[in-house]
DNA sequence: ACACAAGCGGATAAGACATTCCACTTGGAT
DNA sequence: ATCCAAGTGGAATGTCTTATCCGCTTGTGT
């Protein structure tokens, strides 16, 4: 899985066996709390489900955001073999639509990892790197697909963060709901998007009922 | 401003002239807070802004839902009645266009607002019956644009509270970009919704500098 | 086997928060 | 002018958070 000497851009030196033990046990324990609380999660939380003390959190990572750029490196990653695959779409309105979709649903099916693309999270080096590769592919696109007619003339590279951040929002708010909500905000988009007769919408309207169950998530200590 | 008897659905019994300039100092207070803030306000900051003790604050609204009711029932009849102007129109689609523009508007003038919209918050009755209208209006009214054959056949009222956490998702984490990201947003999603030939977007495309501006919002106490 | 640096985890400090308590003050009716 | 229910502000309580400290444990090189 991290072959690399240098991972998440700290250097750290050699770890004793029992430490980058529990170190993976921490991150897969984040991970998993990450995507179903979001970024919000306390690290008292992450070390009790990791089953390890504050302390050996702390060590291992002094700032939450240091936790959180080791979690979502690899979702990062996945986001820029995504756009680079879909650079290499030789149509590349098929490839835009099929990266906006993709990178939405990554969202989808992970609420920290949603709010990591939504935001520019003071993250670690690495992860920012492969942000801006995806990006400058996804611009790529947008030319080709523009030049081939099938996009917005005025759509810009820049329109990708907005679309994240209003995905984000929908995930965030639209509780049991948000999956079919999302995938009904990135079926309209694309909508706009593109030019020349509409296409139906994949998925079906969203139930009013299901949208009433939207929660707050605002701590109701008590 | 409060000419009613019954006010915010809580049928408070007449209050002393100094409780009633009181109430008044921190409901303009909350306003000008929550509008700044959104409605991840203290009640402490809210009390401090408006010069009362925070018992004072807490007697007269036990909850910060109470308060967030108190605050934006204005609003939310300026929604309501947005809605029911528009379902006026003759051209539908003009209407269905000028009320999600002003809507949008709304949530993009006032952070707190937004949330509220954003989110089925159990606020007060007088304010949920508000919402209530104001979508039923809203749902005649896409009736008679998908008659004029302008608004997308598959488009649903209920597409309307998506877009609504959409653009409180851009409002939330775009920091200073924010108002121009949300026209750009909206803008977008309105022109998916049209039927026949795409109008050119309003606003300019947002500049990659100001998207990086993009804050977070989690507390960094220390 | 042993030494000890590296690692461990619980206690703890420090700060923000919602909410309650209580001793004091005051508007307004008489 | 007097009275007191209504109102007040600040201290206190309890929870939740990030972050650090410190005495004990353990992997590992010799």
């Amino acid at each position: 899985m991290e072959p690399s000497p240098e991972e998440a851009g700290c250097d750290r030196a050699r770890l004793r066996s029992d430490a980058e033990r529990n170190r993976a046990r921490i991150i897969e324990a984040a991970r998993t709390v990450y995507r179903r609380e979001g970024l919000s999660a306390s690290m008292a939380s992450i070390a009790r489900a990791a089953g390890v003390g504050i302390a050996t959190l702390f060590r291992r990572f002094p700032t939450a955001s240091d936790l959180v750029a080791a979690v979502f490196e690899d979702a990062m990653e996945a986001n820029r073999k995504a756009a680079l695959a879909a650079r290499e779409e030789p149509c590349a309105w098929d490839g835009f639509r099929a990266y906006v979709e993709t990178v939405c649903a990554l969202q989808a099916d992970n609420r920290g990892f949603a709010e990591v693309l939504a935001m520019s999270f003071g993250t670690a080096k690495g992860m920012e790197r492969a942000r801006q590769e995806a990006f400058e592919a996804f611009t790529e696109l947008v030319a080709r697909a523009k030049a081939e007619g099938r996009l917005q003339p005025d759509f810009v590279g820049e329109d990708l963060p907005i679309l994240l951040m209003a995905n984000a929002g929908v995930l965030a708010v639209a509780g049991d709901a948000a999956p079919e909500a999302s995938r009904r905000l990135v079926g309209q988009m694309i909508r706009g998007f593109a030019v020349g007769p509409a296409e139906a919408l994949a998925p079906a309207p969203p139930p009013q009922r299901l949208l009433r169950g939207m929660v707050r998530q605002r701590r109701t200590a008590g």
